[in-house]
DNA sequence: GTACAATGCAGAATCGATTCACTAGGCGCC
DNA sequence: GGCGCCTAGTGAATCGATTCTGCATTGTAC
């Protein structure tokens, strides 16, 4: 019958393994190690040790392991808002798996940091308290936290977002040249009226896409409507859409997102026009979903799962090297053309 | 210019708070840990003790703290597979986005194990090597790990499965009556030949949604045909949902999941087959992604964030209280009706 | 004026590992 | 036979907190 009230059995440390194996500490730790060469253990009382730890199921404290030699294989993950799985969209699992891939891979664990910090001074403290060798920080841009990190020489990665400052490392898309593709695949097919819906918030990637839409725009002769720009208000995005498609009524649609080019299409049915007939719609990410839209959803593909994996692997070398060098990661995008668009209608 | 070979600056200590304060490390944990009152500190060393902390910007090391403590307030999760993020599907993510809320608003951060285990003594033994103060676990069914991890008084809730055991903790939702809801749905527009596709996988919740579907079928007078239910094999699933929908014809299908769903609807729309009309589909879950199929899916609709904030408050509790009761909660299935059912055509 | 309690704080042990420096014993060499 | 070197392993310090116990000092009562 199990103790109910408190943990029966206390875990076996490694005094319990020397004691059995009548030995030192010292010795078990080297011998468990891998050590055993460099302090010159007999095979004899490695066997012996191997042999005790293995009856016990010893298994050291990661905690006071982590006390004294300061690293814990852990790395920590930071969003943009504690409630960041909130966000209706396929797109943060992806993330996730990238990062449990590389994370699975190198032997690391991942801390999710949810405790909520007043500001960036305490929320490095809070990152730098030892329990993890690194942070991955998905943030729309960089911040003092960042900076902060750098300064205090303590391994950090940005991704999907990007930093001017000259030793951030980042892994991003290439999210101008994204916007290209998708607002010169909308030109060709002959759309002149052609929308930008924005996220809520400001990022260096919506600036970035927002840059390669107005470029492309320029390049072709289209004059430049900042109507055609619209930034939906926070749990308001429908009503925003709609708005936005009866008074500005634009032919095509680029989207930041692919969950916003999902409202869209969603939007455009309600009002009865039908994609891509009377409406293009692109978005960005080209997430699975895509393909499950009604109709397909044509989408700048950026390669999330390669995103987060690269900057996981980048900030597992530098926890590893203890060193803080910066590196920056762009990785390419392509137009992944389904069946939301079309050529507009006269 | 960041030193960019080594931390440049070292976090401050308890010891460094105790110099600058003029008093004791003693002193200033009790100050800081609110003690003050049963170790009697004044409010003046109170106060000295305080700047001086907030002028360090001191944090306390939480592995020094948990060596002593025993505790992390961190809490574990695993999955039944370490790859579980791979799953296409909304379901994990709204999983993390319950178990994320209940962690945010008890304060607890959350430590993802990635590391793979032989067997279940070493799984059991790395959960419980101090990193967290109980385990959140998403399996199938409940196994060897868990037990063990109750035999040690280790607190521990099962999640989304079930078990037999007596003092294992769980919650989950009504897979019976759910199944019987989509079943008798199906039933009542008339059909017969209701086939069910079941995970690639032994599941508490799959045999409890295949009993749901079976006892309704016999209470409804239909013979139970066992060609009728399949189980794909993994990586292949499109392939035998079709070979399924050609060889035994089914009128209605129930499926193990808003995914297998939309995969058969998919299917159907290759082979040609009208939905709802020639062919009713039910899923379970009902993710977010049902309204945005094609047609949008009837499902089976289980609280997906409401068990993983309870199954995580519920741990949290035990954690807290270090006592393990065994709690279990059922969660209430209802059916939402959209548009991929209706009466078989003759 | 003395005894005793309350107050305010500090010393030292502890948690479970790692790592530096050192020792005890055996051996070869001149 | 004495010196030094190699081998195999250990003692003690350390990481940064917490917590139990102890010890002055001051205040109060008779």
């Amino acid at each position: 019958m199990p103790n109910s009230t408190a943990r029966s059995q206390k875990r076996p440390t490694i005094s319990d393994v020397a004691k059995l194996a009548g030995v030192s500490k010292v010795t078990v730790s080297y011998v468990l190690n891998g050590h055993s060469v460099s302090a010159r253990i007999s095979p004899a009382t490695q066997e012996k040790v191997s042999r005790a730890a293995d009856e016990l199921g010893y298994r050291p404290s990661v905690i006071a392991r982590s006390m004294v030699t300061g690293r814990a294989e852990t790395i920590g993950v930071v969003f943009q808002d504690p409630l960041y799985f909130a966000v209706r969209s396929d797109f943060i699992r992806e993330v996730m798996h990238g990062v449990n891939l590389a994370a699975v891979s190198v032997g690391y664990d991942l801390l999710l940091h949810t405790k909520p910090v007043p500001n960036a001074l305490v929320e490095c403290s809070v990152l730098t308290d030892g329990r993890v060798d690194g942070v991955l920080i998905l943030r729309n841009r960089d911040d003092e936290t960042l900076r902060l990190l750098l300064e205090q020489g303590f391994p950090s990665v940005l991704f999907f977002s990007r930093s001017d400052h000259e030793h951030i490392s980042f892994v991003d898309c290439d999210n101008y040249g994204g916007a290209v593709l998708a607002t010169e695949h909308l030109v060709s097919l002959g759309h002149r009226q052609i929308g930008m819906v924005l996220g809520h918030h400001a990022s260096t990637s919506s600036s970035e896409r927002l840059a390669g839409y107005c470029d492309t725009l320029n390049r072709s002769s289209i004059e430049f409507d900042g109507r055609l720009v619209m930034r939906p208000t926070p749990g308001n995005e429908f009503q925003c859409i709609r708005n936005f498609i009866v008074e500005q009524k634009p032919t095509a649609i680029f989207c930041i997102s692919d969950l916003y080019a999902i409202y869209t299409l969603m939007v455009a049915n309600d009002l009865g026009l039908r994609v891509p007939e009377e409406l293009s719609v692109v978005g960005f990410d080209s997430l699975e979903s895509c393909e499950r839209s009604n109709p397909p959803l044509t989408s700048v593909r950026q390669p999330v799962l390669e995103i987060a994996r690269k900057a996981t692997e980048i900030l597992v070398s530098m926890a590893r090297n203890e060193k803080v060098e910066s590196r920056r990661v762009i990785f390419p995008t392509e137009l992944d053309i389904r069946q939301s668009t079309a050529p507009p209608i006269r």
